[in-house]
DNA sequence: TTTCTAAATAAGAATAATTCCTATTGACAA
DNA sequence: TTGTCAATAGGAATTATTCTTATTTAGAAA
């Protein structure tokens, strides 16, 4: 095993990022978060991690967000609530019947869903507060 | 009324266009269903009036597929189907449970939701058949 | 050890969607 | 007619992402 120590550092270190965190990152977050322990790393050899990952099933992509692709290396069934003004990315646990809308959703189809991606958008708490002070001003 | 006429038609005619189609279209898309009829339209308009809308919630964005925005003027709550493959998208109707699932994340979250956004993942049948046929030969 | 092969990578060029900037036009009011 | 301001065209600029090419790595074969 240890022959593979080097030779996927990288792109070990990459999946491992993913799985440690719960900002569900964009590529670049990632890059700058490995940089300073792999200086030799590429923004290029990430995004083509990821996409490689997101293939084979081991993370999950939410879509952009202002733009920019944002990756889960969570995935098991859950929902999103994305903050429209930062960018701040929350999970949602316990959701009720998912399963039964993927069922009903697949029979209203007639064809065999893959995925399933429920986001709800709003403004954070934080952001929420912010924009208070501001009218108060 | 009639001196709105000639100001504001190609901001009424990309939303009518929006309006009018179940395609889920892309900005790029609108430009040239337009083009023909409207030549000195530019790309920066229809920017530049869906992001205004968007703003103003005349129309909804789906997020992205396949690198591209895509919009919707139909904006009362439903769910979509976007093709994997072609980036087609399907309006789903009759989903039963949003208004519960969207209460539940509402209180789980314990901040006020604003916009709700599923969206499930496959193959259509189009594209289906034609995968099937490729891996026939 | 040396050589070979194939995957993994770095670096940066290339691409493409989107936004930004500036000058122009259109419509109404004074 | 003139002034003003919103709407626009056109194209430059930006930026996320992908692509290309040469290099490195690791293990297998000689």
């Amino acid at each position: 095993m240890e022959h593979k120590a080097k030779h996927f550092r990288k792109r070990d270190a990459i999946l491992t990022c993913l799985r440690q965190t719960k900002v569900h990152p964009s590529a670049d977050w990632v890059y700058n978060q490995l940089k300073p322990e792999i200086p030799d790393l590429s923004l290029g050899t990430v995004y083509r991690n990821l996409s490689l990952f997101k293939e084979q099933g081991l993370i999950n992509s939410l879509g952009t967000v202002n733009g920019v692709e944002r990756f889960d290396g969570d995935t098991h069934s859950h929902v999103h609530f994305v903050c429209t003004d930062c960018g701040t990315v929350q999970d949602l646990e316990g959701m009720p019947n998912l399963p039964s809308l993927r069922a009903a959703a697949e029979h209203d189809l007639g064809s065999q869903i893959q995925g399933c991606q429920i986001t709800f958008t709003g403004l954070c708490r934080e952001c929420n507060q912010n924009q208070n002070k501001e009218e108060a001003v």
